[in-house]
DNA sequence: TTGATACATCAAAATATTTTGATGTATAAT
DNA sequence: ATTATACATCAAAATATTTTGATGTATCAA
């Protein structure tokens, strides 16, 4: 149970460092360092194509990177943090090991 | 000078970013947690293909994330504590917002 | 109810990444 | 000197991602 929960965590971490892997979604990312945007936003702000952003979003949105809230025909997106809290977490865990040496190919 | 050097550092980010986005590196990522591995251990740990783990590992090394070390025959690889912390400020800055909503599309 | 705005979705084309299998290089053991 | 080991590099093929332009849907204003 613990294993397969860990495993769940794992395809989370990769879906998440695979949605940070673009550099047009890193622009996206921070533009949403300073709170909600919607698509129109970033359409002025960075002049990708409409659906370009949409394709972007999309995928930012099933990492589980962003949220969306409806306001009439906008579309606000911003930063989940929970998210980021969690890949954070993961880099921790990376950093935390012991330097042991191991033995090599015996 | 500014502008110019945090450029630099947002183009670090985005490889560091894209060598985290495979899930075979995430694995190989994971190995080093504990400590150096050569790509020997890596091909026993996990059935990969030398000449895919050697490109696995050249991604990993150019984005910054890790280092080597060649001993005799053997190239120790390991976990490059400068990168995945330079990652966690880098995420930490998206958290820190001020939840501000501001005015769209007018 | 018509037209405009904001965004999503789709399929095809363009582009980038990954895998494979072969070959190359350096080190070390016999 | 020859052979084996550990790893890197390469070009071609396989595969995945991204972009584009067109079309679809919901909301709102006139």
């Amino acid at each position: 149970m613990l294993k397969e929960s860990s495993k769940v965590k794992k395809e989370n971490i990769s879906k998440l460092m695979v949605s940070f892997s673009d550099p047009f979604r890193l622009e996206i990312i921070d533009l949403m360092m300073d709170g909600e945007v919607c698509v129109c936003d970033i359409m002025k702000l960075t002049n990708l194509s409409q659906s370009r952003i949409s394709y972007h979003i999309k995928i930012l949105k099933e990492a589980g990177l962003i949220s969306d809230r409806q306001e009439g025909r906008w579309v606000y997106y911003s930063l989940n943090k929970e998210s980021l809290f969690l890949i954070k977490e993961w880099i921790t865990s990376l950093t935390d090991y012991s330097s042991k040496r191991k033995r090599c190919c015996e």
